[in-house]
DNA sequence: TCAGGCCCTGAACGCACCCTGAAGGCACCG
DNA sequence: CGGTGCCTTCAGGGTGCGTTCAGGGCCTGA
């Protein structure tokens, strides 16, 4: 088992390619963004540990690039705890776990083992619906072959119609997965959201994605409009 | 796919519910921790969603008691993020993974379709009598393969008599199922509703799937007219 | 055959829902 | 520290849709 740690804190990347080396892992270590995902593609890992905040490249950037390049390694993300941390951003751009610092060995490990015994995870489906297509793992837009780019709150809205393509979403169901389960603001936000996706990815190309079911919700048409 | 999520804060056990369901997952909800350990002895759930801090049993107990009693469900903890919280021990007393509140959807999803591998969801049965077809999921309707367009009302009244095909309805019935069970209007709204359906899914096919029989209510034909 | 009740029909009203443009606030970047 | 982009809020306007209403037709029972 090969494993990669990107990690720009020496004593720490010490520390764990010592222990992972005692838990029968052959470790590399790159202490700079550029490095590990040079090293990353040049070499197949079972796994690959990668610090968030790195000189360089930082992890997240990291991730996407890999992905986007068609790497599909196990990503096992390290995140500094009281930092501004999205784990919904990290799983997006396409690690498959993180762990917060400071971490223990024991749950470090644990996790790994169940990164690699889980297998480099197949490509995730690029979401299409018709000319209409969505990747998951690069976060990337298309309308036909068009390149159209959208926000964070964009995609995630795209992405829950596009996961439930045909179907009727309610506005609540829209509020409670794209923004969070107990948001309290104004609702009119999710018709704002509609709006900016209509103009990204309807109107420009004389379409119509993206239908209003009044009094129920909003549904992504299945053949993408 | 069932999941059972154990947690005793309503709301957000109400939100769960709600978002697995759209998910594609059955979801089941124990709201005291003996209930949970009770009911993931007695189904075969495929994941397991674990709130940490319970009345009764915590989660720790509830998960080292399954995993001793040879029940292996995958489960996902629930976590506060302030809390005194060991991700080494909730992975040492057999929890699969972990999420810390507050959470995104996306990222509980994410987990737990990872922890259950889980395949494309089954959509509500679509509901029909002869060529006459009702989607609840994408609200659309077909009188053979033409899609008819209906509004909510509509929708609602004709799911109504579709779920009671032959069997005759009262306009009580209509309205208090349809309506409000204490609407107090104009009762002669139900007969409005059902020329509308008549106009839009009988006329223009020259059928008569919905019959009035007088002095008693209305019936839609099991044979769709 | 007549009266009464039930149902049908078309139109009109008003509100709730959605759309739309703009602006404030915050985070991030230079 | 200023600039830029994104998220969110807000207020105004249009209209689709639900509801009401009144008039007329048709069935039923006496």
């Amino acid at each position: 088992m090969r494993v990669l740690v990107v990690e720009d804190e020496r004593r720490l990347a010490a520390g764990l390619k010592k222990g992972l080396v005692a838990e029968g892992f052959a470790t590399d270590v790159a202490l700079h963004g550029t490095d590990g995902l040079w090293m990353a593609r040049e070499n197949p890992y079972d796994a690959i540990v990668l610090d968030l905040m790195l000189p360089g490249i930082n992890g997240y950037k990291i991730c996407a690039t890999l992905r986007e390049e068609g790497v599909w390694t196990p990503i096992l993300m390290l995140t500094a705890k009281d930092g501004e941390f999205d784990e919904a951003e990290a799983l997006d751009t396409g690690a498959d776990d993180y762990v917060t610092k400071p971490f223990s060995y024991i749950a470090l490990v644990a996790r790994l083992r169940a990164l690699i015994r889980r297998g480099a995870g197949e490509r995730p489906a690029v979401l299409d619906a018709g000319d209409l297509r969505f990747d998951p793992a690069s976060r990337r837009t298309w309308r036909s072959e068009t390149l159209v780019e959208l926000t964070a709150r964009e995609m995630a809205l795209l992405e829950f119609l596009m996961r439930h393509p045909g179907e009727v979403m309610s506005k609540n169901e829209i509020l409670e997965h794209v923004w969070d389960y107990d948001f309290e603001g104004d609702p009119n936000i999710v018709e704002v959201y509609i709006r900016h996706l209509r103009n990204k990815l309807d109107r420009p190309f004389e379409r119509h994605a993206i239908e209003t079911v009044r009094g129920v919700g909003y549904r992504l048409a299945d053949d993408g409009g």
